[in-house]
RNA sequence: GCCCCCAUCGUCUAGAGGCCUAGGACGCCACCCUUUCAAGGUGGAGAUCACCGGUUCGAAUCCGGUUGGGGGCACCA
């Protein structure tokens, strides 16, 4: 897996990495990452310690390559990243302008733009021209005294390449087509078609698993590979995941950061089932499974060749089976970072059972504990006196309502089971539906018409400020 | 423009010639349960298997073409 630290790990980077571990374990073979940062303009630090950080967030652990941003490499290979790898590049850059495989460019970057935009207007081909194959004595003179520092460019042999993928089987292309592309800049750094094929011969890769963008830019790396006499791993071109309008998804138009679903509250064994099933199936009937459970299951072969639409829906249904899963320990310590610090662990522990079955995301705790940590009168301000009332009763009728259930209530054992008897009985008392009589109390205690079962909401609250807020609301109905 | 890849319910998919009057899941709708919201239960709508032609006794499954979609064609990766 080689990702480029030009952004935060992205869902697709991610999924792929999934691919390329479950494969690697299924087969018993040796997961290797690779960090691509040849693109010192737009590559970061902190981008490579969130790719790695959310790699490991994902449970996907590789046996070669960096194991945190700045530390030690793992591996026979080493270093790897390709930064520290220049010296290699350049030699074999040396190599391949020896014999006469690759070539130097003097063209500038107007120069190759003017050309593009005439072969646009010819309708022809965007590719390079090949100019500075054969440049007169004179031209060469001319670009040397004019400062220029030629670009590398791998002089494409105009031969078919087939080559047969693990996903998708034959497939053939005709190089004849394709311009010779630039493997070094004329800055000196060498370019990601080249390092790739250089890196994955040095490092013994025997299978590349990646995105379907790069399927037809296979034929240059098999093209360098032969020219450069390596051997030839095996291919796997994965399908994309898609925006709903199906085009390559995008930060434009769809959330792409593993980092943003994880500070939403989204479980990483959520996030791995997810996207294991986003292009390849067990063929069973069977859905939830354990990052171990795929590997165990997972067939390269058996990865889809069609895109699949990123379902967020499925997702956010996959997140909530996973947090139901979980045991009341476990939930606590994961909702921890979404709840405020004036929560006591204590509190945690009791507002846990209130909640694991209600939660689509983690962070959707926020919400529904607030009113634990608002006060008495942030929770009054919260709400319009209408709110409080069932349909078809009037405020009158709703502060009466409201003065039984608070006198019921403050004579109860405050425990969950003693409210909620105190409560219905006051209720059937009244005359009215439990659902209508409970109503004006969850919004005086909560602030809001959705909130934890009330009973044990009240429990944790407190006798004071449940009292408090519940004859603060009956006051605001002139109760 | 050229090259390559792809094509089953809205979405993710099962399906590798007869088991398919196409199965499951998400989403949607209804009902049940119910202190709100969820969760759970039951049921329902939803796919002429993109289209056309061929092979075959028989095709979602094999072949060809068409259409549609996607990707690539950088001194980005």
């Amino acid at each position: 897996m080689a990702p480029s630290p030009t952004g935060p790990l992205h869902i697709g980077t991610a999924r792929t990495s999934l691919y390329n571990f479950l494969f690697a374990r299924h087969v018993g073979g040796t997961y290797v990452l690779r960090v691509e940062d040849t693109d010192v303009a737009r590559g970061t630090d902190a981008f490579e310690r969130d790719i790695i950080d959310n790699l490991h967030w994902l449970g996907i652990t590789w046996d070669e390559g960096p194991q945190v941003a700045g530390g030690e490499d793992i591996g026979p290979y080493a270093p790897y990243r390709q930064s520290q790898r220049m010296e290699l590049y350049a030699r074999e850059a040396d190599r391949l302008l020896a014999s006469g495989a690759a070539y130097r460019c003097y063209c500038t970057t107007d120069e190759l733009e003017a050309v593009r935009h005439e072969q646009e207007r010819n309708h022809e081909a965007p590719r390079y021209n090949g100019r500075c194959l054969r440049l007169s004595a004179a031209d060469l003179a001319t670009f040397l005294a004019e400062g220029r520092r030629p670009a590398l460019r791998f002089k494409v042999p105009p031969e078919h390449i087939r080559f047969d993928d693990l996903i998708r089987g034959e497939v053939e292309f005709d190089n004849a087509l394709l311009g010779d592309f630039v493997i070094v800049r004329g800055d000196g750094m060498p370019l990601y078609h080249f390092v790739v094929v250089i890196d994955d011969e040095a490092m013994g890769i025997t299978h590349v698993v990646r995105g379907e963008d790069h399927l037809s830019n296979t034929p240059k790396h098999i093209a360098l590979i032969r020219a450069l006499g390596y051997r030839e791993p095996r291919f796997g071109h994965i399908p994309l995941i898609l925006n709903p309008d199906r085009s390559k998804m995008s930060k434009r138009k769809s959330q792409t950061a593993i980092t943003a679903y994880r500070e939403q509250g989204y479980l990483p064994e959520a996030m791995v089932n997810f996207l294991a099933f986003l292009g390849w199936s067990p063929g069973t009937e069977e859905e939830i499974f354990s990052l171990a459970e795929l590997a165990e299951r997972f067939e390269i072969g058996e990865v889809h060749k069609a895109g699949a639409v990123f379902d967020k829906d499925r997702l956010d249904y996959l997140n909530g089976v996973y947090i139901r899963s979980l045991n009341y320990t476990d939930l606590a310590a994961r909702l921890r970072p979404f709840l405020p610090q004036a929560l006591s662990d204590e509190q945690l522990v009791r507002l846990v059972p209130l909640l694991h079955e209600r939660l689509v995301r983690l962070s959707d705790a926020t919400e529904l504990a607030a009113f634990l940590t608002e006060t008495d009168a942030q929770v009054g301000a919260l709400y319009e006196g209408d709110l409080l009332l069932p349909k078809g009763r009037s405020g009158a009728e709703t502060a009466e309502a409201l003065a039984t259930a608070g006198e019921a209530l403050a004579a109860a054992e405050w425990n969950g089971d003693g409210l909620e008897a105190a409560g219905r009985a006051a209720a059937d008392a009244h005359g009215w539906k439990p659902g209508d009589f409970f109503r004006p109390i969850r919004v005086a205690v909560t602030g809001r018409l959705v909130s934890p079962p009330l009973f044990g909401s009240m429990e944790l609250l407190g006798k004071e400020h449940t009292l408090a807020r519940i004859g603060a609301a009956q006051a605001r109905l002139g109760g």
